[in-house]
DNA sequence: CCGCGAATTGAAACCGTTTTGGATGCGCAC
DNA sequence: GTGCGCATCCAAAACGGTTTCAATTCGCGG
């Protein structure tokens, strides 16, 4: 049942049909309810095929997804996103569309969707140091959201990001208030932009206080269960060892218990552990009260915010740059405790 | 640049140049090439819409996520499964797209995607028992593929699996070999068809040496790390408490694990577990030497192959249903080890 | 020299919508 | 009665490709 179909059924031009579903306001009442009716009665569903071609636009949002060496970064999260983005874009009438391509193509994948057409906009994922992609989108001409920020960029774009650098900076104050000074971080990999903006805030809370920066207290590397599980374990075996960890993830916070367990030692009584918590729906931590103390922001949230920007930019494709900064909670959980400077006397603990 | 444009300047119709470029016979090897040069010089990407629109063909394939109560469960591997599927759409010139649609919302989307054109095929995740999406999809009339199978569907359809059965079956066996009697099954939840096979697998070899089925051995939740966690726990409580675990997910594996060690227990010495690992990117079971013994079957392959079996469907949509089941490997890891009756004199091991 | 088939090209219809640019009829003021 | 504005509808032209059907040219056998 297409148009013209229906147009004849009911007597009238494709034109007024057309109009009376669109909600054009040049057409009787009386007739766009009989239109109306007749397209539910038939169920008419018009073949969006026809409509892009004839509108122009793609009603479709592309994610390019490089097959990359590296790309298990992102992962992880994705799924959550994905599924906050795209409930955004069904529910406006948009379909999702994601091209998986191996990492040289990407470049040509992003051109690909301008050009022909696929796509009236995209959103770019898991932003780099300088990222490339950010001047290619621009000469492309495409409309574009990063989901988090590039360090170093200087065009403008518009992008959601959590504010990374203030929830890693306040989870080190909170650990500097329980009493710990030795505090290791275990990051993520550090060309990553969230990894280098939570080293930042790790840093700046320090130095805040006046501590020294220890080099053997700071790692850095994919955040995996394992690579958690080393990193923790390494510092654990210092001679000076942390009585605190700030944990990129809650994967690799599982393999930092682990090393912590291992050694005999109980998380949140003797050793402290604040993780990053995007709020996966596969991978709670835990229920009413949470297993890790986290800095928590949900990554779903930031998939519908993000989908709801960018289609306030296709819609308004002249508009300056929109941002929005996303604050983490932090969540109070069993893995954390008094640190060593609690106890000693005449050690009166920082105000909060 | 659109094919009109290009065919002005070549002094051809755009009939010619459409054919050059489709690789048509019947045009001239010399215009042929003169048409290519040209394409590539103006770099002409035809328009997809259009193409789209002119064959009838969505050139795309549907993936729907209900965004339901219980999808967590498909989360964690449904990034690698799209990564792997998503590789063989670009290869094949096929856009993905995904509908996320709330729950109740989920037979329309299917609908839609068919009437309003939106996809040439569907695949459908994670079955469940007598799957009312199978007779949907008949209904409708779209070409579609199932990860997984649907007991109790009479229905024929074509479908890509993992012998999920088998695999659970040669890893008790492995365990009972071993010299373990008794034997905890963390499984996920029971209404997946998966996790239905996976038990049966476990009776199934239990049964085969004459064992009794013992109901505080069988537990069955979702996948988390939690609820592995408090399932081995249980069962570790347990007065006459199993020396070996049989666990559905690597995540529901480190909850395992932290309820071992917990009980200053060493895995792999003192208790031995087999998981089962889907081969994620982000997720990986150990480098060389694996943490766990899992059966192992890669999700990402089985996307590859689940996209280019729909594919095949979608070319030759008369065609009878295909299906293909794949095999888990056993890899042997670091959680397992010899249990109780290997010590026990008079008691041969059985043979493998 | 004619006719025929093969090779090559093109004109025009088509896919199913939207949108432009009228048409038509009617009421109403002058 | 004429002109004008308004409400309502429609024919036809897009959109950018593919595909059908026909035209043209050329070589060659009879």
């Amino acid at each position: 049942m297409n148009l013209k179909e229906l147009a004849t059924k009911l007597g009238l031009s494709p034109t007024t049909v057309s109009r009376a579903l669109n909600g054009y306001p040049e057409v009787n009442e009386s007739t766009r309810e009989r239109v109306m009716a007749a397209a539910k009665r038939h169920n008419y569903r018009p073949n969006t095929r026809a409509i892009r071609l004839a509108t122009g636009r793609a009603l479709a949002v592309g994610h390019v997804i490089p097959l990359a060496t590296r790309h298990e970064i992102v992962n992880p999260i994705f799924a959550d996103f994905i599924a906050g983005a795209g409930e955004t874009y069904s529910r406006n009438g948009y379909d999702m569309i994601m091209s998986v391509v191996p990492d040289e193509a990407e470049e040509q994948a992003y051109r690909d969707l301008k050009s022909r057409g696929t796509a009236d906009g995209v959103i770019l994922h898991a932003p780099r140091m300088n990222d490339p992609r950010i001047p290619l989108l621009h000469e492309i001409g495409i409309p574009f959201l990063v989901h988090g920020r590039a360090t170093g960029t200087e065009l403008p774009y518009s992008w959601v990001d959590v504010n990374n650098r203030r929830a890693f900076q306040r989870a080190t104050e909170f650990l500097l208030d329980l009493g710990h000074i030795r505090i290791g971080l275990v990051n993520g990999l550090e060309f990553m932009d969230f990894a280098i903006r939570r080293r930042t805030g790790y840093v700046d809370a320090l130095a805040a206080r006046g501590l020294p920066l220890d080099p053997a207290l700071m790692s850095s590397d994919e955040m995996t269960e394992v690579s958690g599980y080393r990193a923790a374990s390494t510092m654990l075996d210092l001679p000076e060892s942390p009585t605190a960890f700030l944990v990129a993830s809650m994967i690799s916070g599982m393999g930092a218990r682990r090393a912590i367990e291992e050694r005999g030692l109980k998380m949140g009584r003797d050793i402290s552990v604040i993780i990053h918590d995007d709020d996966l729906s596969y991978m709670k931590n835990g229920g009413d009260v949470p297993i890790f103390t986290a800095t928590r922001s949900s990554v779903r949230d930031a998939g519908r915010i993000a989908a709801e920007m960018l289609l306030g930019i296709i819609a308004n494709p002249g508009g300056q740059p929109e941002h929005r900064l996303l604050e983490a909670e932090l969540i109070i959980g069993q893995s954390t405790g008094p640190g060593p400077r609690s106890f000693s006397p005449g050690t009166a603990p920082h105000k909060v």
